[in-house]
DNA sequence: CAATGGTGGTTGACAGTGTCAACTGATTGC
DNA sequence: GCAATCAGTTGACACTGTCAACCACCATTG
């Protein structure tokens, strides 16, 4: 009687997986992520999807993966013009764009939740690749001064750059930030703020915008 | 015939769950703390911390209360001197090494998998005390300049200071930067560097400390 | 064409989890 | 002395991930 239902999904059934595992996740939260809720969901047996992810966390994994990429591609967006300075803003500002506009996927990348990235060592090319992203953009920038610093040097002040930004958007998103009581403007001037003195310690003036406050 | 195992712990069991509980978390990670694996070393039945914890979240709930309060503890260590740039910058240190020397405990906090602290009003006490430590000492920065900013400045360069040391921290944590193929020194110097870069953004020149590039 | 094997799905177990409910033994206040 | 309360117990229930065995189909070969 092939009663048994039409064998759903066709061959698409992990992508079906992956999208309803991000509305599980941007509903209820990662940690509420589980196989046979998406399965459930999809109308498919509990074990189905173990045909196309190895585990719970392989399947975290491959949408993290994902994320990582989408997260580089965001940051390589704003093409660059003869400015290296601007440019360098412009991915300041895609780098925390992306945070806001896709909140879900960045608090899995960087949310501490990840599955462990020896198991799964694609998982994090998006990250290589975006680290690279800001490498070459601090390069131009110092080659448009007419130095050459060697490659500790790029390093440790991209990391500077991403750390802080991170630190910013980490801060937005935790919990913490709403539970100090801020000055409401302090809040919302916050990003713009914080963009700016990351210029600044890269030495970047941000043209014609003075400092509104009269030090140095 | 009383066999039933004497009642343990005695009062203190709540003292010896939250132990417990931190030894679970740093052995195997937050994700693996279950009430029952709690119950279960203690040699306790698994419904006993129940008396004591609404639910596991309660109990995670105080152990991060505690580890912010430490935070905070931490952070209000070094002795103010006279010197308020030294001391702004002692505390960066004492945030950074906080971080490193209980790395559990930081994880804990900013790791993303906090209890919600809607639920858990008490639990970021700890956390706004830590931000008024680090309000008063740029206050104390500012007014040593002369300066008397208002509070929308202060929670400004207050939020750019802690999201620059956090954004530091989390990724030295996160698995991250240990994907990155990084020139090693670049890795080593990265916390000072990044300290003197905030140092630099808030406009504290480093004692004698030449910056290593020469630009501006 | 028939046998074969892989591929994608199924059901059924097992151990582990959080948590509700009902129970028991001791301690304590009246 | 006795009721109440506290601290811990056992026993369920629903949920999870994952292993194992099974089944249906499809494409391949012989």
């Amino acid at each position: 009687m092939m009663a048994r239902a039409e064998h759903k999904a066709g061959p698409d059934l992990r992508e079906a997986c992956l999208a309803e595992a991000l509305v599980i996740i941007s509903n209820a939260g990662v940690e509420k992520l589980s196989i046979r809720e998406v399965a459930r969901r999809i109308g498919v047996s509990h074990q189905a999807p173990y045909r196309h992810f190895a585990s719970r966390n392989h399947l975290l994994a491959e949408i993290v993966r994902r994320a990582f990429a989408d997260f580089a591609q965001a940051l390589r967006g704003p093409a660059p013009t003869d400015d290296p300075a601007a440019d360098a803003l412009a991915m300041g500002f895609a780098y925390v764009q992306f945070a806001f506009a896709e909140p879900l996927k960045y608090r899995l990348m960087f949310g501490g939740t990840l599955p462990d990235p020896v198991d799964h060592p694609d998982m994090m090319q998006g990250a290589r690749d975006a680290f690279d992203v800001l490498r070459n953009s601090l390069i131009r920038l110092y080659s448009a001064r007419g130095q050459q610093p060697d490659r500790e040097t790029i390093d440790r002040e991209a990391l500077f750059a991403w750390s802080s930004l991170h630190g910013v958007v980490s801060l937005m998103r935790t919990d913490a930030i709403g539970t100090l009581d801020l000055a409401p403007s302090a809040r919302a001037d916050f990003v713009a703020h914080a963009l700016r003195q990351v210029g600044t310690a890269l030495g970047i003036n941000t043209s014609g915008q003075e400092p509104h406050r009269g030090s140095s």
